[in-house]
DNA sequence: ATCAAGTTTGATAGCGCTATCACATTTCTA
DNA sequence: TAGAAATGTGATAGCGCTATCAAACTTGAT
């Protein structure tokens, strides 16, 4: 006796075969695992035997096509994690948003917008909860995802003119005015600037506080070097050579980066350059070796890990009530200047 | 006039919707968003036409469901990615199959290993395609995924006496091995070993590659110092000054990261002492900035990326064959010593 | 013009689950 | 003790999609 197939099956243990074996219908199987205080005790025990023994797994895609909700899953959307401050606000974010059960899907695009808006429609197909956004730079992605927007976004990073339901801004532009207003404080004349990742819009950002600082205070913009390369320790000793051909007369250099900055003071090693007294140093971010370096890196902290828990909030508060009322107090979110050794 | 509604829905643009709107049946939809070479051309014009008006977005339930298919979706369990040097071969990885198509979702459980379990049942409710566990040390936990074994699971690491189904092994022991024999053969004679992040198996492999070392060439092995701390820059600044202490003969150390020594080289600027001539240092893992230091590190690379290329393959193999019948040149999968000027 | 073989299309029936409602059972109130 | 209210359970009907198969339409060879 054949039996006839006539579709293909996944092969799993279904819910039909639970309730068999435990001699109940499919709906209470069904309600023991999803609300189980609306079942009796007496039935959900002989439920719970019957999943064990058979080994059930619930099929998510069933669950989810019959109930039409949503998946849990929020995606969080990002060129790049660039580095380690980066990289404690989405831990933060991620601890905070699995503490209310969600699951969080990152996606970096490596700036391919073309793929960002790939995975866009199939981010859709998989009734996601919320998109976040994290430093896209692409105003077009931007438009095209408010275009399709089914679903709350969040966006981390540079305002978009209220595009966005919700907007955390992270002012990099201030947080190295901050700095640069420090380095001039100390009474440093020449100062000049060494930006790598030339190509995203976050370190020009950084740039331009700089910049800003620098016509503040009346002091000459031209020495500096914004190239094309990645922001790490080689390109920082790379580079520090020509900095110093161009200018000889320097005296502090700013780098947008921590790990440009050890890379500098390395070559400043090599050189026998000593820092701070023929050269200043700065880095940008407060990574974990700008405390240890030697000498020690003069930086400033964004914060991060705060901004991961108030972003959290505010997406879990726009999901439960639907209305965004917040306030926190912002002063947290400023950025901090560590004075160290390099200055 | 009020339409009663039974049932709730996604709300979404459905296959009927675009069928109706371009006056062809669901099937043909279906047909012409999956298998576009079995429609004709005019039906796939009109229903493009209809996608596009309409802004429909496939649902990924139903269709996983109607289907009973896997999800092009391969999960990688990992404890925590260390270092860059796994996220080379993670990223390498990830290369690799999303050029099949595939989706990897990362998953870090930090060594809850109770976190770990329960995911694995989330997943397998994913209709996921494969399983590749990256460095997982719990062997209750291998144990616990291979009995409800449903998809291919690879497995990364040390080898559980043939318990997965395929295993890539990367010895780390080997590779420490070779870098301490180098060390020794260079005349060293107080020769120590710092290890941090004691509570994870692989560093203990790292420190039980010293040990064999030592012991093969008739060293003493008492001069360890094995903490439970992060293997970051502050670790290794922290803990140079014990070893001087403990054991001030020291004329070499030995750090199970290139972070640590790193820290060492740091705290040894501070303190004054010449590397390599009172000390030498060695790291581990060849990360972007040991050739950048002052002095350079000397180090061990593990072939991450050919690993996660390689690793890649086989799963791909298995998937599409069904039998694992793989030869590779191995030896490109062996560690390399880089030989710096901080030995 | 005729028929066999290939190609294209759509009606139908589920995939495994849950919303809904009707019915059965228990508990509470007067 | 009857009746109302609350609770527990299961039959049914989809969720949006695709496998399947039969029907309709091509094509080309005779």
């Amino acid at each position: 006796m054949q039996e006839i197939k006539k579709r293909k099956t996944t092969g799993q243990i279904t819910l039909f075969d639970v309730a068999r074996y435990a001699g109940v219908g499919t709906m209470t199987v069904s309600r023991a695992l999803r609300t189980p205080d609306r079942v009796s005790d007496k039935l959900r025990q002989k439920i719970q035997i019957a999943v064990d023994a058979l080994g059930y797994k619930p099929n998510v895609a069933a669950s989810l096509l019959a109930s039409a909700s949503a998946n849990r899953v929020i995606a969080v959307i990002t060129p790049k994690i660039y580095d380690h401050s980066a990289q404690l606000w989405l831990n933060s974010l991620q601890t905070h948003l699995a503490k209310e059960g969600y699951t969080t899907l990152l996606i970096e695009s490596y700036h391919y917008y073309k793929l960002e808006s790939q995975m866009l429609d199939a981010l859709y197909s998989h009734n996601l909860e919320a998109i976040l956004l994290f430093q896209v730079e692409d105003e077009n992605f931007i438009k095209q995802i408010l275009q399709n927007k089914i679903v709350p976004i969040l966006n981390i990073g540079k305002d978009y003119d209220g595009l966005t339901n919700m907007n955390v801004g992270i002012d990099d532009s201030l947080a190295m005015y901050m700095l640069t207003e420090h380095v001039i404080k100390k009474g440093y004349q020449h100062i000049g600037l060494l930006c790598a990742n030339q190509e995203y819009q976050i370190f020009q950002q950084r740039l331009h506080g700089w910049y800003k600082a620098m016509l503040a205070y009346h002091l000459p913009t031209h020495r500096v070097i914004n190239a094309a390369k990645p922001a790490n320790f080689s390109t920082g000793s790379e580079l520090l050579p020509d900095m110093l051909l161009n200018w000889p007369e320097l005296d502090a250099l700013i780098c947008t980066t921590d790990e440009l900055a050890c890379g500098v003071l390395y070559e400043c090693q090599r050189r026998h350059i000593r820092v701070p007294y023929q050269l200043a140093v700065t880095g940008f971010g407060d990574n974990e070796f700008s405390q240890v370096s030697f000498p020690a890196l003069t930086t400033v902290a964004l914060p991060y890990k705060e901004i991961g828990e108030y972003s959290a909030s505010l997406l879990l508060d726009n999901l439960k009530n639907k209305k965004v009322t917040h306030e926190t107090d912002l002063s947290a979110l400023a950025p901090v200047v560590r004075l160290r050794a390099s200055v």
